[in-house]
DNA sequence: CGCGCCGTTGAGGCTCCTCAACCCGGGTGG
DNA sequence: CCACCCGGGTTGAGGAGCCTCAACGGCGCG
């Protein structure tokens, strides 16, 4: 299946049988309140399931927006279901699966609960160059990164406008710079201090 | 297994084949930084599996403390996941946790990066409440409550004076009151009113 | 040409944090 | 038996971080 860039391919308390696997591109998974009050819950890149929990539940508990243009997979959850339970290796791949996506949650908390904008950004966009090297799709300091300043914000739990300002210091102080979705890591140390813990 | 209240019975980066399932009292499962801020990822109550994660992982990706003189049962990550290939109502019940793990994870993620203390505070009450009608743990109005002050922060990245500023609002405009581990609610329908969203 | 999206910047204000002090009850040890 | 400490809750004062509102410029597109 193929999805241009900024369309919803899937919608929350939609029911359906398909489980989403991004091929191509970015997306993200996210959950909207009535006042319009949104929270990225998950970047989705190539090779990444939605969510484990997917696999169980015929309603879709969060909606999957594209960044960029998509090719994505379809499969039917029964199947996967019943390759899981014949195929051992399967089953191994959906533990690799929901090591990876418990991590990237829980990190995703500590950071919404407990740190400051700077770290959060910071971590936001080292989880994501690790994320690209784990698939041989970040070479060197210069990524392809379609996240806009809003998409920032809504992983963060900040506002653009606060976004753009930090976002402005990392330029200023020569640490990275993002324009015309392209990242530049200018200083990886002092990013990587931005996202550690000092202690006290 | 039996534990005292106040006991850390797992810890972060150790290495174990066992996964833990909370018998009868309250746990939490939390990471923590060098610097010592916290963040509790959920609230174990009987019935519950640390994470689904854990089954899969030999390395503890978080500690586990008991709140209250807990029971739980350790069970060798091996054996689940043999059961689990052979029994498809054991995966079907692993399926279900998984959902609601996820569940509860993606509504702790909207609460931290886009609610306002009130609402965490609020929505914190009425999930867990909701989650110990399940269980039939909860009859009426008045509930067992040990989480103190202090985790209460931890869970809705708060501090500590805040939740007792908060809280102090909440009893004194007739909506709960939190003494010596017992939670009263007074006004249901108010709770609620603050818990969902009022659109614009 | 006009419009909408996105990034940028300024001014002002609110939420929530920090620091600090105090109270209370329970445990502990001299 | 009492002094002491410690964990937990409570309250006040002041401040920082982040938000809100608003305006503007650049760019792509109909």
């Amino acid at each position: 299946m193929f999805s241009r860039a900024r369309r919803t391919i899937a919608f929350t308390g939609e029911a359906s049988d398909s489980v989403i696997m991004i091929c191509e591109g970015w997306a993200i998974s996210f959950i909207q309140l009535p006042d319009g009050r949104r929270q990225i819950l998950s970047v989705l890149l190539p090779g990444d399931l939605v969510s484990v929990a997917s696999l169980f539940d015929r309603r879709q508990q969060t909606a999957v927006q594209t960044l960029t243009d998509v090719s994505y997979c379809l499969y039917h959850r029964l199947d996967v279901l019943q390759k899981l339970m014949a195929e051992p290796p399967v089953m191994d791949a959906l533990g690799a699966i929901t090591i990876a996506e418990k991590q990237e949650a829980d990190a995703l908390l500590m950071d919404l609960g407990r740190r400051t904008a700077e770290e959060r950004i910071a971590l936001l966009i080292l989880r994501l160059l690790d994320r690209l090297g784990r698939r041989n799709l970040a070479r060197g300091d210069v990524v392809n990164f379609p996240l806009r300043q809003q998409h920032i914000a809504d992983i963060t739990g900040l506002t653009p406008v606060h976004v753009n300002r930090t976002l402005g210091n990392f330029r200023r102080d020569g640490i990275l710079e993002i324009s015309d979705c392209v990242l530049k890591i200018l200083d990886m140390h002092a990013l990587r201090r931005l996202g550690e813990t000092r202690c006290p």
